[in-house]
DNA sequence: TCCAGTCCTTGCGCTGGATCAAACTGGGAA
DNA sequence: TTCCCAGTTTGATCCAGCGCAAGGACTGGA
């Protein structure tokens, strides 16, 4: 078996206070996989018996109503944890994770997390703080979803990809994972019609450029506006 | 200065493994504070210098955004912890607190926070616990407001506060503190007018009573079909 | 007892977006 | 090269729920 290269968590705010021998340790208890687009990485519901890092590539978080609805809670962008139910004394993960993009994960045995917590130093808080911003971020979306209107909330969401995950392309920044209509339709609470008839709109003033699954913001800032200056 | 009894803090679940002893040191350590009704207990974007258990009464966590619409996150019964930023690794409070009847409260300066953790056993545990599940909560709220219809999130709305606070009166189960109309309407995106004319609709069909501010559910099943099964 | 401030109700018209329906397009499989 | 299908566009229609407006009723304080 190969041995997992250590560069791969120098730096990664869970491990960036921990010394070679610490990640050797780490690293030798993972375990390394690639995941398809569209390939689950966990599935809501399912006993939480492994936690993950996501080293590349994209993760989006969706939960599904008895109702059978979706609704897409976040993307996960490289050099996070995913599935970290153990830390909130959870068995089951709460929600599905889709491979966004073809995929790198490492997983650990749940077992492993108290010792994580205990024996690494930063690990703990980092994961807390982890924990805190996605409340936030929840507690932001939800206020949203409860008071702007549909061209906000789209305005917002996309704005949300973009921040977290953009990259400079020529003539503007683009969203660096592959997105659908009705994937924006579920994080926003709308319909793909609606959020298809705003990339529309938006195009011909200049604001986006979109072809099949790729969207380019050309103007950022006209964007914010649009959003109604949430975030 | 009067000691505070021992009895007010045995049983609750972050100090229910503590022995005497320990308990008489954090009851030490603690202010007690009355808050009449509608005071705030905490402020979003203060400083997070305190943390708080409330004791008695009941306590709304509200946010309110940039454009100035403010929504009802959740409401705390007595026994919990609020105000727990420091958990989270954070120095503000992220919304703010009022207090939704009387209350009663305990607070602790935030710098106490770590001794807490790491001294008492079964505090830190029981803490993520309540994170994990208000983290479940909020993106139940998130999913039923994205998907579900009006009259479905105010029926979900009103059987939270029911299963969370009800007390049982005689021809039904009471929301043991006052809502008004417009709470329910931030608690579920809509406006007063539209919860005004639900409720007056379900009254007729006997699924609810209701006074001014007061509610009472006689026909909780049947406002569960009502709220399309999600919780 | 009266008053003032909240809170609640109800009617009406309007519209943002959902829903329904249909056609188009680009890219991968074979 | 062709076919197929997931993804997208666009039109037409409809209605749940919002906004506006006005009046009513309970409550605590003076």
């Amino acid at each position: 078996m190969n041995k997992l290269d250590e560069s791969l968590l120098t730096g990664l705010p869970p491990f960036s206070r921990l010394e070679r021998p610490q990640i050797r340790e780490i690293l030798d208890q993972a375990t390394p996989k690639r995941h398809d687009e569209g390939a689950e990485v966990f599935r809501e519901g399912e006993e939480a018996d492994r936690f993950f890092l996501l080293l590349d590539g994209y993760v989006r978080v969706v939960r599904t109503t008895p109702t059978g609805d979706q609704m897409v809670l976040r993307h996960i962008a490289p050099g996070q944890l995913i599935g970290i139910a153990p830390a909130l004394g959870r068995t089951t993960y709460p929600a599905t994770a889709t491979a966004a993009s073809e995929a790198l994960t490492l997983a650990w045995p749940t077992r492993l997390w108290p010792g994580f917590v205990t024996r690494y130093e930063g690990f703990a808080t980092e994961t807390w703080a982890t924990l805190g911003r996605r409340m936030q971020e929840l507690n932001d979306h939800l206020a949203e979803l409860a008071t702007k209107a549909v061209e906000q909330r789209v305005a917002s969401a996309v704005l949300r990809m973009v921040n977290q995950t953009g990259r400079k392309v020529d003539g503007g920044i683009e969203i660096a994972f592959p997105v659908t209509r009705a994937n924006i339709a579920e994080m926003t609470g709308t319909t793909l019609h609606t959020v298809s008839r705003l990339l529309a709109a938006w195009e011909k003033d200049g604001i986006v450029e979109s072809r099949r699954k790729h969207i380019v913001v050309t103007a950022p800032h006209r964007l914010v506006l649009l959003s109604g200056a949430g975030g």
